[in-house]
DNA sequence: TTCATTTTGTACCGTTCAGTAGAAATAATT
DNA sequence: AATTATTTCTACTGAACGGTACAAAATGAA
């Protein structure tokens, strides 16, 4: 419904790779909103004609859709792999608000988060948007749920370790990060809150003591 | 220059109390954003004629500029007032993010707040915005410091009590609930946040014992 | 070769939006 | 009563915006 590739290689081919065209779009999007980021602007720096973006993507708001969800895949995706792939739950920790840092205030893209900073003021007017709101904090807290307590029961965590505290002060201090980034704060500042942050949120689960952190 | 009331009480007289047209922009503007809120629908809400709203306001910027300044000078300011009449400086702080929940979440207006929620976002392209945008932080941090030192200075905090670091916390979870009401969150989820946050900013500052806390 | 299919580029359309012209209305001042 | 200052209302304007018609171009299939 929105990428509608040559199906039967029929056709004139296309000239342009719709990922790199969607990495643009999501860069105007995120740099000047949606209503500003008009779409002679959105079609001028993709280096595409205004049909071509209609052919490929349908209407304005489907690009915007579109520019979301590849968003989500690579960006919002990093975040959650760099919680994954450490060692032990505080440097998972440690590593998702740095990666977030990078993310929202790091150099060479605008500056706070797509979704939280450009597409949530645009939820109650955009109904294919106010659909992926619908559904995106179940999904991840459930994806934090599932690794919280995967951590319990390998032992990097302590048995009485509250996930669902610690999981609801993770998700505020990460949405903290991405207004301030909005607001102007430095990455220096947010990578220090990162620190400070990872701190907190092993501390509202009630891993208090040394030996409840370092568990490897 | 936003508010040209009759100086010298000559011409036809107001149909309007400018404040109570403020009252409604301020909703308007809070609820739809600032390009969705459109000078024609500004009008119908408001119950004036557009000419009417611009020869008092000037252009749809010195307007929502308009807003701005009330909303600070009216819903903020209770947040503020909260924290400052409270005896001590837990429940001071308690008594915030309550006050703070009641107006990013509460019934009778939309959700979220208006400067950060709305104003924020069209920061890069309204001079206006962005000049109030470069004052504030200062001096709400001042106006932080002043409280939080002041405190120390009454012996309602202990000597050592960090208040650049509570302070630093205390705005991230702020932000955190603003932005977490303009998702969806209800009011009942943020007055237990209210709760935690207080505890936590208590706890950052260094008052971790109980002697610490109930100083009075 | 011819046909069907898809993309591309130019030029355009209808709508919506911020803002206003101009005249009538209403008051204080002289 | 005449004058000056201001607000109000109807109707309008010019510009910007999302979206598209149409024909040419480029490919695979028949």
């Amino acid at each position: 419904m929105v990428d509608k590739t040559n199906p039967r290689g029929r056709g004139r081919p296309r000239k342009f790779d719709a990922d790199v065209v969607l990495d643009e779009v999501i860069n105007a999007f995120w740099e000047l909103g949606y209503e500003a980021a008009d779409t002679e602007t959105l079609a001028k720096r993709t280096g595409l004609t205004k049909p071509s973006l209609y052919n490929a993507f349908g209407s304005k708001e489907d690009l915007f859709v579109a520019a979301i969800n590849r968003y989500r895949q690579t960006r919002s995706k990093s975040s959650f792999d760099a919680l994954m792939q450490a060692d032990t739950p505080q440097e998972g920790i440690r590593d998702y608000f740095l990666n977030l840092a990078e993310n929202v205030a790091g150099e060479g893209h605008p500056s706070g988060c797509l979704i939280m900073s450009v597409a949530l003021p645009t939820r109650d007017r955009l109904q294919k948007v106010a659909a992926i709101f619908d559904k995106m904090p179940k999904e991840s807290h459930a994806r934090l749920t599932e690794y919280f307590d995967g951590q319990i029961g390998l032992g990097n965590l302590p048995q009485g370790f509250k996930s669902a505290d610690a999981i609801a002060l993770f998700q505020d201090l990460g949405a903290a990060m991405i207004m301030q980034a909005r607001a102007g704060a430095p990455l220096e500042v947010l990578k220090n809150k990162a620190i400070r942050n990872t701190q907190l949120v092993m501390f509202e689960g009630g891993a208090r003591s040394e030996s409840d952190i370092s568990s490897r």
